[in-house]
DNA sequence: CATGAATGAGGGTTCATTCAT
DNA sequence: GATGAATGAACCCTCATTCAT
């Protein structure tokens, strides 16, 4: 029996080939093609291509995200975590041939993209934050009197650098861009 | 006569349409159509679609920094020169409904660019680079003895910065990335 | 419902006008025009006007082959069938405005053609010689002693000066070059 | 200075194309690019690019006809010269890749030619009669009594299975046909 | 003689989508 | 659930030709 159901076998499908060659380069025919459905199937579990955007944006979330928990999971320590998280992301995208941020990327594609849309890129921006937020909180800081420390503050800007590393090296093809981050990382956290 | 010329004409619809629309959203017809020229005319002064590209690249590249340098002319500190680029980034991105960084768009929009785009894509991040690092070394340090200034470090994770809070506006379609952003400078700039 | 396939319409169509016209002069906007299905229709049943090509060379070689055996189907004397072959191909000529050799003709517009093309035009004239040689085995020579017929030798021979008078009569659009190549063949035949 | 003339380019440039990769599939932009002259330098030489076909059917009489005089120069007999004339075509055909004849191909490529065209083609053609009717005039025939030869009849015939052993080359790419051609012309010679 | 710039018409091909079965 | 066939609109690009200079 087919193990795998003709929708999850379009959404692979039509996911590796987004990702790597770009959504409006990517075919409805192609995707059917390599995916071995039939076209008729596709518009049966999708609306539209763009509902099969969605889709393809909800798996790449899956993906990098227990990418990611796995990369750290032998990891405690909040700092290192931060900055291996850092390491996981250009390791990433080395693997991907510099392919850049999926969601970056669907909005570049799309500058009068959907709410459905919007919201799966804002998702996904919101859960870095949060995640590098938790990992900040965990740090026992060593802070002159009188000062705190802004964990929203400082979320933001780490998931600033985590982007802006990233989109540089889409440009460049090379990974130098995350010694830099790392070492504003560094500096931010180690004040 | 016709004060502009006709290449003029193609250039500057193409760069308005592919700036708002995105490359692969705007189609060959829809671009003679505004420029009011005949598509043979559009291929007798451009090879191919993405030579028009490059010429769209090349003009947004003047028209940015032509901006950047009326929102400087007047200010002469180089810390705050750099804080004013970020200021006038925001006010551009706000200007152009968060169409976010023209060059990083097109690299999304082209996975498999040629050497031509990515040239220019890498000339502007370059040139930015180049700026930064220019006003960094202008900045009179107060450091503590044998403490020196990597300005190579501080001017790349500048634009990290810079380039990340533009993407994140895009998401966003919000202007707050770049307060985030401007702290981060701040920190680095006043240690 | 529509007794013939859209397919069969297709194909129906662009044996005319590639025959009528040309194959380069035949557009396929022209073919769908006509044929009156959408643009879409041709693409998904043939990959490329180049295929639609082939379809249009196996076409030809079915009508041809069917005419021949029509024109001949009561006569039983092999002489008098290759006779009468070139008798069914003048009038053949006359019928189609001189038109020429169909895969002689598309040899002709397309110089580097491909290996499907080539492939068409190879087994209509191989298929010539293999008639022409059996007919050629059955006609009883009355010779001198020790001599023999190389029956390869003459339907090769025959096949030329068919093809030969089909071309001339395609120049001239007269019908008198296939006089000479019907004395040429009873010359031979009669030896 | 240049010592030919732009029309002459011109001219060589486009019999080189139409030759080679056929007369619809060469554009004038090629024409003039190799040529190296100005678009509207051709339109002031030739009216149009039909017009441009006729000189280039000119030049390919001319050329073939001088290649022909070279290869008999040497020889006298008059059933060698038209022997011999059948082996400088397998050459030509040989070094022109198979191409075929230059009459028939436009002939193939323009069904409804004009008649400038048409008369270039006729002319060639006649020329070859005429060429083999002389030959075949001066070959002093061992006949029985009360028979003559139709020399008008024999030359027509040996026209047609010159341009029959073309054609079949041109299907064939290969150079077999002209050895059975040749023997028909010896047969017929030789009676 | 020669040129660069401009053009309308059409080239072949692919798009995402729908429909009857 | 699934399919093959069909579609209108749009894709990027090239054609032979003309015109003002």
């Amino acid at each position: 029996m087919n193990r795998t159901s003709a929708r999850d076998q379009i959404v692979k499908t039509a996911s590796r080939l987004f990702f790597n060659q770009g959504y409006h380069l990517t075919g409805i025919n192609q995707v059917i093609k390599e995916a071995g459905v039939a076209k008729a199937s596709l518009y049966y579990h999708f609306r539209s291509k763009e509902d099969l955007c969605v889709a393809y944006l909800k798996k790449r979330y899956e993906i990098w995200f227990a990418l990611l928990d796995k990369y750290l999971e032998s990891i405690t320590d909040p700092s290192e975590r931060i900055i291996k998280s850092f390491e996981c992301r250009a390791q990433y995208l080395v693997n991907t041939h510099f392919g850049g941020c999926t969601y970056l990327r669907i909005a570049s594609e799309m500058p009068r993209r959907s709410k459905k849309i919007s919201r799966q890129a804002i998702l996904q921006k919101e859960k870095h934050h949060q995640f590098f937020q938790e990992e900040v909180r965990k740090i026992k800081w060593k802070l002159p009197e009188n000062e705190t420390i802004d964990t929203n503050d400082l979320a933001h800007i780490i998931v600033i650098l985590f982007d802006g590393a990233t989109a540089q090296c889409q440009i460049y093809r090379e990974l130098w861009p995350f010694e830099y981050a790392i070492k504003a990382v560094k500096k931010l956290l180690l004040k």
